[in-house]
DNA sequence: TATTTACTGCAAATGCTTCTCATTTGCAGT
DNA sequence: ACTGCAAATGAGAAGCATTTGCAGTAAATA
């Protein structure tokens, strides 16, 4: 089970610490709506209201990242050490990821040029995978 | 007035040419909500759903693309010639325009490892504006 | 274990976007 | 200029994802 420190101040609930473990063991990149199908497996009661709210507080504690892609709902993963960047398929949702050392950079030049202080820098890209590739007509 | 060979196939409304107008003319990034309550200033019987349908008209033609920043709904602007990046306050949703040369780059790399034919690639950076800096409590 | 008060589930509300359908309009061919 | 028809429009309803209000529940603290 996931320890909760992090939870500093709110209350650890077991709705919480489910919604925690399964975002951290999952392969990331979940949905409001895939987390909350998950979560009813073990704890059917939940509502969705619950995943919501609790996305926004580990998104406020800085635990998990939303992600926007080209669609109308967001993803959310637990936050890494490592930064990386997506890639997705617009063809069937698949979504890869990889790193990109420059960021660092951009942020400063940025950063410098525009006076603004920047909080984080994504490089996102769009286009067909493989299979759709060859799948498309 | 806009010329109109661009909407090539579809039919030429009087809609479709001042919705293209005001795109054209505005300083970019609107939303759909903005850019109808432009339009009514000028025909004030047009309908949100018009409005729409000619954002999702000109994203299908090229004619303009389609933001998501960190936020529910989306922007649009006039594709240009020049590629150009994000950098959106999160305090006042300012957005600010940058260029940067290594996407090319990013996306012929990227291509190579994954296999994805890549349609487009983007940088957005978050952070908080000058004036917001300042206001933080 | 009693008290406090944040959290939960549920349902209703919201915000943005898409759809439906009756009416209008652009345009190719008289 | 006129006609016919497919495509586009306006108005509102419907559809999703997300948020909120509220009454009941449960976590923390003493």
């Amino acid at each position: 089970m996931v320890k909760m420190q992090e939870l500093s101040g709110q209350r650890v609930t077991s709705q919480r610490r489910l919604l925690l473990d399964l975002l951290r063991h999952s392969e990331g990149h979940l949905d409001a709506d895939e987390l909350y199908r998950l979560a009813k497996e073990r704890e059917p009661r939940i509502s969705l209201s619950t995943v919501y709210r609790a996305l926004s507080l580990f998104k406020e504690l800085g635990l998990v990242e939303e992600r926007h892609f080209a669609e109308e709902h967001h993803h959310y993963e637990v936050k890494r050490k490592r930064e990386h960047h997506h890639l997705v398929c617009v063809g069937c949702g698949k979504v890869v990821e990889f790193q990109y050392p420059l960021t660092k950079q951009i942020k400063e030049n940025v950063s410098r040029r525009s006076g603004f202080e920047i909080l984080n820098a994504s490089v996102s890209l769009e286009g067909y995978c493989e299979r759709c590739r060859h799948e498309q007509d």
